[in-house]
DNA sequence: GCACGGCCTGGGAGCGCTCACGAAATGGTT
DNA sequence: AACCATTTCGTGAGCGCTCCCAGGCCGTGC
């Protein structure tokens, strides 16, 4: 009936370190020195080693490396937007993906976490602090949110997309050049020879709203023309709200002949309204719109727009947060945007 | 300068469950049952564990946890499609958010993993094996996926969004009764005295596809209405093939007086073909579309729909998945879809 | 020929927890 | 008062790994 631990009960155990050290007949220590990257290991027992690891399947157990390392190997992606921002905007998609493939790189999972409600703020929280991760991967547009409040008092190493404000100095955070982003923009349908730039503005208590509508000023200034309050209008980046605040401006300012607009999903919106006031774009209308989310190319005619360059700020991130594990300080990159000519500018 | 253990080092070591039981004067497997529900622990000793644990501000290792409970507490979720399609279709946005906090309910993170290359596949599976996770919950509309045959042989406790076809019995999945959704739609149409009912279906080697056409044709039949095979054109889910798939429509027969679109995203696209071409909704054609994905009720007219009730498909694959982790058997779970009438038909 | 240093290896200790077991306390019976 | 069943509690063992230290081996220089 073979006796416990000759004849071993092979019955769907996992493989542990211990089986690999005697399959390759080492210790557990040269096993263990060999997974974590095989300094002073001799190529013989290497060798052996990395064959007794494919043959018995061993795959490390990652909680019992956390007991003593102290380390989960993972980290939170922390959304922390309303909810129909969250349905809505395309680029949190686009960030929420290249964070994963980013980490999957390093062979790091990502755990999602949603915080769109005060109570979700605190399990969030508390989430955080239980170990299971070792840092945040943090994306809000909404200054003032409390979750930044939260991850630097507890000292946990988190990078933020965007400008953490009130926390420039606590968090690691890439950003892009908005207002170089905006001026480029505006200076293009300046060049262009359009005369009567309006904009449609993000909210104006995040900082890209701000940020953009500055970069919009700067461009008008520097192409010689004068800022006017009747070229302007405000969203707040959904589809719906770029269609209103167009028709606004149509009404307010029917001269206009270019609109700047601070997302591209508002753009969207806008040349629905263009479109049902019978302008047509671009002859009639210029527009530029900002991200170069993935509609702006298939929208019809395809949007001229400002490429924010998301795979790179997702790379960035994971970059800054290693380093953060790593023990360095904050960091913060700050990444150029750049003009995307297509149809609509 | 303080005997070490007496004066010990406090200097921000995680509390453990040791220092709780000191802290509330009793024994380690007395802590250990209050965290574990508390059974068989007397209410004073409750009480003082319940104290201390504030009072120290301990909160569980769940490393060490896992370790010896051979659980981890979190589930993947895996997004097992093509990139274009995770962009534009907001249906998966609905499920992970879904999922998520289907799952914060139960305080069990989720980990995002996406498996949309041959590589990525690999990756996630040797992923999954790590014993990072107790479980998975499944996204892909696409048959024949390998992720499917993966999970069910390594016998992940795996939940599918839709069928996993092949793998019905091996996995739980919780679908939506498409054939009666797509049915509602097409009757609802000839309701209203519509006869030349077209239809934009889904690609036919998903099950979603094939079973929405079957339910227009039962729709067709059940309303004394002949299928036509020149009243069908095939589009992706994705928008611009609704468009496409629409003009082909309308120039192979003009005379259509309605058509059933068997997803929203592609309903849009079909109204944006619609209004080129002059054709008013519902005025000259009525449009029905299957998800009621967010932009439905956004969309103007107010897209008429099949709802699939997402909250309650994340709900019920959290609850399937949590009862494969108890050790039940895989079972599936059959939703009905719903009308909901709005504008356009 | 011997001492010394550099590689390589084995194995003890321990990370923080749960689980099983047996001791202790409790309370109800005869 | 003695006994047994039941609840409550404490403790040893051990989950699978990494870290560290002691010791073995080899080559070099005197």
């Amino acid at each position: 009936m073979g006796e416990r631990g000759v004849v071993v009960d092979n019955g769907r155990r996992r493989p542990t370190i211990e089986d690999v050290a005697a399959a390759a007949g080492v210790s557990r220590g040269t096993v263990s020195r060999v997974l974590n990257g095989g300094v002073n290991v001799s190529p013989t027992a290497l060798a052996a080693v990395n064959k007794a690891i494919k043959q018995t399947g061993y795959v490390v157990n990652t909680h019992a490396r956390s007991l003593v390392t102290q380390r989960s190997g993972s980290v939170a992606f922390i959304l922390s937007e309303p909810q129909e921002k969250f349905f809505e905007d395309p680029n949190f998609q686009v960030l929420l993906r290249g964070c994963t493939q980013a980490l999957a790189e390093h062979d790091m999972p990502l755990l999602l976490s949603i915080a769109d409600s005060e109570q979700d703020v605190e399990r969030v929280v508390r989430f955080i602090s239980s170990g299971h991760i070792d840092g945040a991967l943090l994306v809000s547009t909404h200054a003032g949110n409390p979750v930044f409040g939260r991850l630097a008092s507890l000292g946990i190493p988190t990078v933020a997309c965007g400008l953490p404000i009130g926390y420039e100095r606590e968090l690691a955070y890439v950003a892009v050049n908005e207002v170089e982003g905006a001026r480029l923009a505006t200076t293009h349908l300046a060049r262009l020879g359009r005369r009567r730039i309006a904009t449609v503005t993000g909210p104006l208590d995040l900082s890209g709203g701000r940020e953009r509508l500055k970069g919009y000023q700067e461009g008008l200034e520097q192409s010689g023309l004068t800022y006017d309050q009747n070229l302007v209008a405000h969203g707040d980046y959904t589809r719906i709200s770029g269609q209103l605040a167009m028709e606004r401006l149509l009404k307010q300012t029917p001269d206009l002949d270019a609109v700047f607009v601070a997302s591209d999903l508002m753009a969207l919106g806008a040349m629905d309204a263009l479109d049902r006031a019978g302008r047509a774009v671009p002859g009639d209308v210029a527009v530029v719109g900002f991200d170069d989310s993935p509609s702006a190319a298939a929208a019809r005619p395809a949007l001229t727009t400002v490429r924010q360059p998301w795979k790179r700020i997702c790379e960035e991130m994971v970059r800054l947060l290693l380093a953060l594990l790593d023990g360095q300080e904050p960091a913060a990159v700050i990444l150029p945007g750049q003009l995307v000519v297509r149809e609509t500018a």
